[in-house]
DNA sequence: TTGAAAGCGCTAACAA
DNA sequence: TTGTTAGCGCTTTCAA
């Protein structure tokens, strides 16, 4: 790592160098009122020792040139979609990623958005966090949060969300379109949808109901719990019995997935049970599932939010909010409804 | 976060506590030698101001209290596990993980490397990196080190790493009984699988070459870019065509998914071309899928990563090295060959 | 058992 | 244009 048996400081640099440590550090930042001259030795000493600043030194006195970004767990692909998006946005920039996973519980996404303010990241990105959002705008207040996939919104802090709202409609309509009329939505755990959250599933959820109601339907939500092993089993649960309904909305396609399992495991075809997950993960599509879905991009999401957030670390003042479209990708797991 | 409009320092917690930073320090670094009552005095205070430690001023001085993990680019769901299986492994200690994407390019698992390095992470564990092992051996003297998933051992570095010697063996050992000789093997690129690096597609593709010829039959070795679309556009070359191979042994599911995919495009089943992969990751016992796989448990080499390095971390001294083995999983997707 | 003080590597305000 | 200097918040001797 250098010559010297342990890493270069930035005063091995100046003394090689034969200049100040000040100097070294404007060379280092790009500082303005550094001579070629100057510049040119720096660099030869930095190159000399291999030298690389402190992170942690530097954080001390300002940036740490780290991004947090705060997830649930990766149970689903979707969010490694976001994770993807946002490392790719990280490239050809000084920031690096630092990801804290929080699991479902009350306190879990507060622990992980503390760790995260601890380590003094420039900024952080939290993925549908199950937070008070008073408690993020003061966050908001002390360092830029960019907030993705809930629907509240907030003058301290940027977004971006997809219109669930219109994908929801999608999914369902689409259901109906096929004449189905038992419909039941199987989603996530009470707290995952609560409305003040305004995450996606509460919105989801709440479309799915309004529609049914509007239709003079019999509303049939089901939950189910994190892991994809829990979607199974509560599908199976739900399928498993003379007055199944006819499709199912999932609240993701993960479920969905989990949905599909059962239904083979019963014997059930897509002429049974419908399927509609919300999504589209990469798998999706493979031939062998042929999932009907909402698409939306995590890639560009995860990508985008930290490029919202790169700008406001960079200056920007006034509040963002990027809203994506969804649109509907039709399958093979949904079929119009027999007799 | 605090009574103070700016995060409460070591100081404050002093000041009002009345006692010495050297004393707060201790207390929350559970230090020997201080009385019940300082200590409690110092975690009112604590509590009062809702006082957080720098992790940058720790860093400083000692540890960070970050581990750091390098691992290829995501769109492979094994790393996917890995990272579930080393998150899940720093519940309940006072780690973070600050995770370094690196994509196959020659010098990216050394700019992930050190970015890491930086930011003064505690130990790292690197997962299969393209690295030269010199190079690793080096950063292992400064900080503890994990290599997951390549052979060659080291006396500096910790290693988890299945099987994959016998685990290619089962899996081609598998095509060969059900009569299968026309054997393709789909993998990564030259670089991916440089003998020298250790990395499990040298061994898997070495163990593919040396069954081949003591069989006397024709190693058939086809290369694939990183990405899931690339898989399927490999093996859409590689199966449209007469004299197509009867199976194929891909280097991982993920490949082995684009190949299914492929035969769905061309109107293959599997009982024309068999299909084995490697990892089994979850998708793989989708009754859709179904593929034939070897099983390796990534979270569980996720998990056993972190401990070691922790262990490491907290004082062991010798080098420990864990081999898992792997096992195959018949699915549908491979076929005894008709006639 | 407690506290004073030095210093980790860096940045930024100010002086030269 | 360059250098001097005063910290940032913490840990860690070393004395008291």
């Amino acid at each position: 790592m250098s010559q010297l048996g342990r890493p270069a400081t930035i005063e091995d640099v100046a003394r090689i160098a034969g200049v100040s440590r000040a100097a070294v550090s404007k060379v280092i930042r790009n500082a303005y009122g550094v001579s070629p001259g100057m510049r040119e030795r720096v660099s030869a000493a930095i190159d000399e020792l291999d030298y690389r600043p402190s992170v942690a030194a530097r954080a001390m006195r300002g940036s740490s040139f780290t991004l947090g970004i705060e997830t649930p767990g990766s149970a689903n692909h979707f969010f490694a979609k976001i994770l993807d998006g946002a490392a790719a946005a990280l490239v050809g920039t000084r920031y690096q990623l630092i990801i804290a996973p929080a699991e479902d519980g009350e306190r879990e996404g507060y622990r992980a958005l503390e760790a995260l303010v601890d380590r003094q990241v420039d900024g952080l990105v939290a993925v549908s966090p199950l937070i008070a959002s008073e408690w993020l705008e003061r966050l908001a207040t002390r360092l830029p949060v960019v907030m993705l996939g809930r629907h509240d919104e907030s003058v301290a802090y940027d977004t971006v969300v997809g219109n669930d709202e219109l994908g929801a409609r999608l999914a369902i309509e689409h259901l109906l379109d096929l004449a189905h009329t038992r419909i039941a939505h199987l989603t996530r755990s009470e707290f995952v949808t609560i409305p003040a959250l305004g995450g996606p599933h509460g919105v989801r959820l709440a479309v799915y109901n309004a529609i049914m109601q509007e239709r003079g339907l019999e509303a049939w939500v089901c939950r189910t719990g994190p892991t994809n092993h829990d979607a199974y089993e509560s599908a199976i649960e739900l399928l498993d019995r003379p007055d199944r309904p006819s499709a199912v909305f999932a609240a993701h396609d993960q479920i969905a997935l989990g949905v599909l399992k059962a239904m083979a495991e019963l014997g059930l075809t897509p002429d049974d049970v419908s399927v509609v997950g919300y999504d589209d993960v990469e798998i999706a599509s493979h031939p062998g599932i042929g999932l009907t879905t909402v698409n939306q991009s995590g890639t560009f999401m995860g990508a985008t939010a930290v490029e919202m957030l790169i700008e406001r670390i960079d200056g920007r003042k006034e509040v963002r909010r990027v809203v994506t479209t969804p649109r509907l990708v039709a399958r093979t797991s949904s079929r119009r409804l027999k007799n």
